[in-house]
DNA sequence: CATGAATGAGGTTTCATTCAT
DNA sequence: AATGAATGAAACCTCATTCAT
């Protein structure tokens, strides 16, 4: 029933139709409110129910990882890639962008449980690599903020302008990218110049 | 009378009402009409009036720029963040992220208007320091993805999520935070040890 | 619900609102949108309702008559007489005239189904009557042009200007003066001279 | 000015728009309303001017003809046709039934100085017929019945299914079979069997 | 005289929501 | 539990009419 997210997510809040969300969900539109009370309500549940997912992406992996935190900051990125790289999730995120201010609840609830969680989580990785002489005292502030923005951003513009744009790289090559770009932003200068890193 | 821009930007295309737009604008329904011929032209006419002084801002400092490169795209990057970090450049931001999809040709205006030369000239600037072998060719990559990415979202965020956010560095640290991220990222391995350089 | 016809027939489709259409249906506004998807759709769908009777009004009538073709014809000006003579369908004929132009599809439709349908017929009965040397040759030019022309006109002059004119003669009288004119420019010449006919 | 009559006759009084009638008489919607009080107004004046033109067509003619009756109803036959076959009369007559209704000063008008005139003309012609020996008696009662609907209604029913009938005979042949019809149907039998005539 | 910008009532259409079945 | 016909508020848009210039 609530697969008919994708109406949210093609047209927006306003302009998606419960009539169309109840077409696709294969009831009559007089069955959606036997569940929902509004459309805002709809809306909360859908989201809610995307969001929950989130917030349950483990935290565990982190505390008992061994390896560098190059490693796991890498591990963590790519899970996040990945699950944020679907097209629902993209539009999920466009659909959150643009209407979240009109529900307080909703946003406060997915600053809380997920933004906030992310960048505690992505904080965590940089405290530990910090500690262990890895990265750089910056770390800390960078990380959290800018590979959250990278990631969600950089799949939004592969949906909005992906056709437009010839010679965009792929997916998984622009993930890399951001990678070793933040890998370069926080690692500990090393002896060995970087010319022969490789 | 285009200064009623703003409900567009706060409410998206949709839910923003002409109603609201002429009594803000202290005009009759009625004459919106003999301006603009429907909401969808209101609509692109005010996306348009916004994005010709993106457009314009001139390439042309880039040519007879003097100093080294980084200083260079400093200088861009603060023109740009400026432009964007305006309450009005964000809402019109969100609102075209919600709806470009729905104007197929203010869509391709605006990508290659504003995205592609906006790309072009941080490409410019990324060559121009690894000619001089300042930057490492990465740069001619990531310099035109990464930048606009980090400009545009983490101003996103800070309007959506500003008032939740205890703890947010202020616009400038911000902006300056992404310059450093972006310069460590590309440029050449210096012999100096990092440690001496701030 | 098409009963609401009337309020076509009596403003013409302009000025025609839903808003009446919808009263005198006895439902809300709405409702005329769950069985027409607009005022065009409704004005074509309340047009064909009254046209199919029209069409169906049968030519097999003419195929096995016994009798003179002047009593045939006779039969057939009163039916489509009776037919025309009322309020709906004189309304229906006049705004028809007025609006046919605009519905290009309607009018080839009423001109196919209805227009040249009645034509064929009456030129089948003028016909059979020259062949029967009852009618003179000119009776097949004659007979179709003039009989509808002279049906529909009057009644209409009669619903327009009915209150007006003084001394009109009743419907019926009016209708049997048209028989004998017709009759008469069409009949062979009798040896009886006409005198003696009445 | 009031040649932007054929925006009436075009779209009919409810759809034709004062932007339109002051673009084609190349003035400024404002400046109407310096000649007309309102729409109606205009309405009403352009019917009247195209009225009293119909008023004033001669009826001293009849008064020292000599000639036949025929002869002077075919003459009369000729000048009403030529007048009523231009397409602005056919417009304005097909504007006038649909809307004569809600004017009823115009409708009296019309009637009285139009309708009644014409038929008395038409009356005085049959019975300076019939005194002369030359038509029957019907003729009174047939010829300003019948007259002005066949031309009135064979001229609107041109210029509505023109383009879609194939075969129709020109105007003036059209004009001919009506006046032979209507002769025939007067006219005092001859001894003369008719088939010598033609 | 003439203009044309401005108005706002009124019309068509959409759609979230209700409710009898 | 499910339906789908019905609703009516609200949105977009038109256009006859006014009025300052």
């Amino acid at each position: 029933m609530e697969a008919a997210i994708a109406v949210f997510g093609e047209h927006g809040f306003r302009a998606a139709t419960l009539e169309e969300v109840a077409r696709r969900a294969g009831v009559s539109k007089g069955t959606v409110y036997l569940y929902f009370t509004s459309k805002e309500d709809l809306f909360r549940a859908m989201v809610e129910k995307k969001i929950v997912p989130l917030i349950e992406a483990g935290e565990a992996s982190v505390r008992d990882h061994v390896g560098t935190s190059a490693d796991l900051l890498h591990q963590l990125m790519c899970r996040l890639w990945e699950r944020i790289a679907r097209p629902d999730m993209v539009h999920l995120a466009r659909v959150m962008q643009a209407e979240l201010n009109h529900f307080p609840e909703l946003k406060r609830l997915y600053f809380e449980q997920v933004i906030q969680r992310q960048r505690r989580l992505l904080r965590t990785i940089a405290e530990r690599g910090v500690a262990a002489g890895e990265f750089r005292p910056e770390a800390i502030t960078l990380v959290p903020m800018m590979v959250p923005s990278l990631i969600l951003h950089l799949n939004q513009y592969r949906f909005l302008f992906g056709d437009l744009d010839r010679g965009l790289p792929t997916s998984d090559a622009t993930r890399e990218l951001v990678f070793s770009l933040v890998l370069d932003g926080i690692r500990t200068p090393s002896r060995v110049p970087r010319g022969k890193k490789g």
